[in-house]
DNA sequence: TGTACATCAGTGAACGCGCGTTCACTGATGTAC
DNA sequence: TGTACATCAGTGAACGCGCGTTCACTGATGTAC
């Protein structure tokens, strides 16, 4: 801890209080936690420069407005759905082509994303709350957007031979859409008030409905 | 117009300036005219008053605030989703049992579902933002839930021999489940920026991918 | 049928609040010669 | 290496706004005897 004895022209530069483009990275990290307890309707412009410790207006340097904050705190959002279904895939052992393994992935991003929506119900509402004049596309990452990786998987799957490739084009997006479509009826739609036990059964019995698609089951 | 002249006692009785739970009722209504433009945030308790021409603490003898206002109307949107799906489905000829009718039925429950997503994406989004304290359960109008009619429709399908009843048992929810995220997902989600023609593919073959779910092709 | 009274459903006025956004400014950082 | 100047990124103060909600009130409606 090299403190404020003698200022001297040691290599640190004249550290200026505040790191390039700290304030702007700040305003969106302020912005996730408020989504995280809240969803996009918390993130508040002038809660995230508090918390970040400057003036209101000083948000304008770095956003046009507040829909451009929320815009890029709702990136951010998707980039943490991304990067844990990312993870859980990661950990799924065996070969790429491998049948069973393959399935597993499968299965791990379904998991992955429910489990998502369910512990961080605020920033997954963000996630898909991108506000009207911005556009989804904008800001995301490397391709950790769990379309991308669904893709992946399923390619893998025609790969192993247990995906019949007639059957892989355009496939994701069913997949995905009821994939999706159980995370929102269950976390806030109107099968959020389901007991676990009977959550645990449908999400399985779902789970097993794409599987069929996926994979039918021989006659 | 017999105005003003002899205020005599006809049948009609005193008419009071207001029927019977008129403002309520036309509260519920002004904050689905707001809903329908702006989705559940405008339903502004204040507008709503106004739009019914009353004080805006009259809203209070009627909801004990704002969300018991914003309940009642998410149960209204629901209620236009369900009454709409009903509609077309009733539009489909064929007697009960008939297989194909059936199927024709289920398909008019999804494009019934999906164009009420587009057509009123303010009251669909409505319909299923219920806030957290309230419950989806409430004031739901006999059952027209769209829930509701697909198990009606699947029941047919297997009383139609479409369907294996083996296979019945809870599977409205992966259907639901795909629908629904198709919904979100095309119009509000990241799918929304899709152009016309993709869009209509991606429908036709997701519903092919439930279609084989419900009566896997022969082998 | 008439009177006395409780309840209901509205009015009028006000409250505190926090928001997004704009303005003119100032000091620090980076660049050109 | 030093100076002159433009740009960048923050400050300070203020704005108008509309919201949800509370209070004490008043008149009309419905009920009991």
């Amino acid at each position: 801890m090299a403190t404020g004895r003698s200022p001297a022209r040691t290599d640190a530069p004249k550290r200026p209080k505040r790191p390039r483009g700290s304030v702007r990275d700040g305003l969106v990290a302020a912005g996730l936690e408020l989504a995280r307890t809240g969803g996009p309707d918390a993130v508040v412009l002038r809660e995230a420069t508090r918390i970040v410790g400057v003036v209101p207006n000083a948000a304008y340097r770095h956003f046009a407005d507040r829909d451009e904050l929320l815009a890029a705190v709702c990136a951010a959002a998707m980039n943490q759905l991304g990067t844990r279904v990312a993870a859980d895939v990661a950990r799924v052992p065996g070969d790429h082509g491998n049948p069973d393994a393959a399935l597993e992935r499968l299965g791990a991003i379904g998991s992955a994303y429910l489990r998502f929506a369910h512990d961080e119900p605020g920033l997954f509402a963000t996630a898909f709350g991108v506000p009207h004049q911005h556009t989804y596309a904008a800001e995301l990452e490397l391709d950790l957007s769990p379309l991308n990786q669904l893709r992946a998987v399923l390619d893998e799957l025609v790969d192993a031979g247990v995906l019949d490739p007639r059957r892989r084009a355009g496939v994701e997006f069913p997949v995905w859409a009821a994939v999706h479509g159980l995370a929102v009826l269950l976390e806030q739609g109107p099968l959020r008030e389901m007991p676990e036990a009977e959550r645990r059964q449908l999400v399985d019995r779902a789970f097993a409905f794409i599987g069929d698609g996926i994979a039918p089951a021989q006659a």
